[in-house]
Order: C-alpha cells, then structure tokens, then sequence
DNA sequence: CGTTACGTTGAAAGGTTTCAACACCAGTGG
DNA sequence: CCACTGGTGTTGAAACCTTTCAACGTAACG
C-alpha cells in the first residue's frame, strides 16, 4: 500500500494490477495491448460466452448497460478511474455492453494466453481474480439498493458514491462533473428520468447538494447524504414494517467460516 | 463438454474445476479441504476484506444474504449444485454471508496459499477465474431484474429459474421442491411476502404453475413461463413508455471489440 | 388445546410511473 | 437576427402497482 509505482505502461496509479504485476509480464503473456481512446458513446462488447479480454479504465467514466428486447436498458454499473471493465455475456432477449460516458482511456487486456495455456504467475491471476472480485462486491450493492432502498435513498447513496469516486474536493465540498443525463442516471437507480428529476430537486431543496448546472453539483458534506442512506449506521429505519430484528447480527468478532447450527428450523 | 468425469474428491459431474484441475492440483496447493456439511440455516461468512476462501455447492440450495442494519433483507444470489459460493465482504452498515436453505454438502477452497505465492497452474486460475464471472453474469441479470421487471415479470422469471435449475423434469413438467419462505422469495425479487403470496396466486390461476404444497410445486412449461418474461424474445412490451427502439440493438454479427463512434454527441 | 409460524386475502395508504405541458439550450437555416 | 427544431430537464395530475396493516385459516408442536 505504501509504495506509489505506477503502471509503467499508462501510468495509472491505483491500477489494481500495479501492485503485484509489472509489465513486463503482461508482455510476456502477450496480454496487454497497450491504451486506447474511446469518445463519448464509444461501446465495448464481446460476443458469445466467456470472459476473453478486460479493459483497465485508465481516465474517464463508463457505464455497463444492459438492455432489453423492448427498449428497457439497466445501467448494472459504473465503471472510473482504476476500475476494470469485465464484460458479461448476452443472456437471450439481452444486450449488453459498456459505454463511455465521457471520453475514457482504457487499456486492454487479453486473457485468452492466459486461460488456454503457458505458465503465468500466481501473482498476475491473483490480481485478475481481485478485479473480477471487486466488481462482484459492487454489484452485491447494487443489488441492495435496486431491491431494498426507495428513491430518495437511491440517489442519496449515488450522490455520495459520485462525490467519492468522481468529486475534486474543494472549500465549498466536493464539486462533481457528472457526465449522465437524467434518463442515465434513471437506468442506473432502476427509476424514471421524471422520478429522477423530481429527487434531485427534493435533494436541492434539503440543501444536500447544490446544482450548478444539470451536470455539475457541489455536495456539501458527504456524510450528510450517506446517513439518509440504509449503509449507513445510526440511521432511523423508513416507512418499512417494523422488522427491525428480523435478522440479529451475529458476534462482532468474527473469521472466515462455517457454523452448522440453526437458530430457527423449520 | 463430453467428458463426464466427476472430480475426485466430492463426486461434483458438473464442478466448475472438472474439466481443467484434479484434485491433485488442489491438493499440491494445499487449497482443497474437502467435503463438509451444513444444516438448513447454517452459514458461511467471511470477515475483513478480500475473498479468501471459496466453496464448491455439490448438493442442496443455499442464499447470498445481506441485511442492512434495521432489518431489510435482500438476497443476492441463489446457489445450487454446481455453483461457487464466492463471498463479499460486508460493507459499513450491511452484513453478508451464505445461508442454507435445505441441506448442503460444500467443498472448501482455500485460496491463500495461491494468492500469496507459489507457482500454481494456468488451469487451476481460470477456473477460479471463471466461477468468480459466472458469478458475475448471474447478478448482472439480477440487477436488471430488481431495476426494470414488475413483479409479475419477476415470479416468472424465477419459477422458470428454479424449475431449470433445481426442477426434476417429469410427465406432468417440472417438479420443484423450493425449500424458502414467501419472505424468502420476496427478498430475493425485492418484494414483501404478501405480494408474493398474491402473485403466485395469479400464477397459478393461469395455470403457469400447479402448487401441491407452498413448497412444492410443477411447472408444465418453463417456455410459457419464460415468455411472460421480457429476457425471452417476442414479448409484447408491457405499460412501459413507448421507448421501443430508445436502444437499438447492433449489428447481428459481432466480435469482441470497441467502436469509438457515437450516435448522438452531446 | 393454546401457541407459534406461515400463507392468503382485503382495504387503504403510499410511492413511482405515465402522460402532458412547458421551459431552456444549441444548432440550423431563412 | 430570429423563427424553427430536437434534445433535455422540470413540474403537475391521474393512474397504477406495491406496500402496509389487519384479519383469518392452516399446520406443527408441546
């Protein structure tokens, strides 16, 4: 953690392969093809089954979107700085890609040495498996959110992420260029573009956020919008039925393992 | 695909490590700890960051949980036979971990040994690789289940899925023996329980499902089913907005790649 | 034979979506 | 210079679906 090194090859300081894995053994594996620009809209995608290539998102935003037959799209995640772009196969009746929000700089990574053959490093699987794992844990979030969390606390929680993820802290907060229209941001929070509307205004008007143009906003302080927010602690539960121990937590102090017991059977 | 070797150890025929591992290989890593049991109810956890431990489901049907602290519940995943539990780590004011909803016989990966150094195999990787992304594509359609389907759309789709999955096909259709609670269901489609209670009740008066018990049932056709979903091709679209071609789907023909054109610039 | 957990159903409340109208902006062309 | 046009964002009102709250039935259990 202490030591800063970044990628030689594009220069990506949290470059989660940075690291463990140099680039000279990406080249030994033929597996990195070096960077590549992408213009707002530009699409990638791959076609058929299995996981062939990953891109390193090295600057810009991208959103991976699935759509369906009738015109539905999800927005199942956004993708910055640092984050690597894992694409998911078409299930039937279903598209899906991932698509540059503003100008992205990724840097592509062919896997296919790697799966079929040759000798490569534990350490330079171990980093691929922590990619793919790290997006995992944010689509567990996601999933919360799309399942458990009502509007307001939809946008609360987007807010704080894009503040944290994408936001130059300042004097005033965090300012944050936000390259989404209404209806992107909608396919993300599993809303509409009106219902979306209709929330930022609420959320200008609680002085959570402060909007410079439909694009840019300031959020003052980030916790303020992470407490209306159900991951956070200390947090009054909502209109929900009162099921507030419906599932106790377990022991605080806990370690990777299995218990066999049951505590209600049915 | 034609070899139906069963892995060594757990007897798996469809283990995700078949084709390309034997237990050898595990075993030389020190990663395999073989066979143990669960009792309805019992969990799997991990804690802190990073996955650390894997476990291959050889038998039964277990639930990806995380709660929020007051109360909410969704469940991310449902794992059966075959399947990788790969677990997440709990974020500020959630809590994650496995549960089993029947029984379930689990075989234990330990992959520190392997992170942390050695020499392990190309084969071995991949197929840890693999399992985190099958992972991946099963939440990537979860989320635009929970964003964009209602709640009808939703039954569907899981009666299908279960009937596929853990379904044993006979004359009558598939028989299904699903070992949750209506909750259970609901906290998996992002619903409540009454609400799924009454929308298995239209389901079976149009006669999609025959329920023998609230925990059994058959489905005569998955496809009928299937099509009341918007994942199947030729559905009508449903009261959405008329966006039928907000998105349009791309050439037939594809290849893994990017395209750095764009339909609309801002 | 109470107790408890679970499932079903009804009625009212609540939040989101739909539909519609309007404002704003940028680009275009007369 | 200005009307026109398409894309985008905002806001209101009604419709719609899900949730909440409540009542009731059933099965398992001691």
């Amino acid at each position: 953690m202490s030591n800063k090194l970044s990628c030689e090859r594009c220069g990506l300081e949290n470059c989660l392969f940075r690291e463990s894995v140099t680039v000279r053994e990406f080249e030994s594996a033929r597996a990195i093809h070096g960077l590549t620009g992408l213009d707002r809209g530009g699409r990638i995608w791959q076609s058929g089954n299995g996981c062939r290539h990953l891109w390193i998102v090295v600057d810009g935003l991208a959103a991976l979107s699935t759509a369906l037959a009738d015109g539905r799209r999800q927005i199942t995640g956004l993708i910055s700085s640092g984050d690597v772009i894992c694409p998911v196969s078409d299930k039937e009746g279903t598209e899906s890609w991932a698509e540059a929000l503003s100008p992205v700089q990724v840097c592509e990574i062919d896997l296919r040495g790697m799966i079929n053959g040759g000798d490569h490093s534990d350490a330079i699987w171990g980093s691929l498996f922590r990619a793919t794992h790290q997006q995992l844990e944010r689509s567990n979030i996601n999933l919360v959110m799309l399942g458990r969390f009502d509007g307001m606390e939809r946008i609360c929680l987007f807010l704080a992420e894009m503040a944290r993820r994408i936001g130059i802290p300042g004097p005033g907060g965090h300012r944050v260029h936000l390259p989404m229209s209404r209806e992107d941001i909608a396919d993300y929070l599993g809303l509409n573009a009106e219902t979306v509307s209709r929330l930022l205004t609420r959320v200008r008007k609680m002085n959570l956020a402060t909007f410079i143009s439909p694009t840019d906003f300031v959020v003052h302080d980030i916790d303020a919008l992470a407490q209306r927010t159900p991951t956070s602690g200390g947090k009054p539960p909502p209109t929900q039925r009162s099921v507030l121990r419906r599932f106790s937590f377990s022991s605080p102090f806990k370690m990777d393992r299995m218990e066999a017991g049951r505590s209600s059977d049915k």
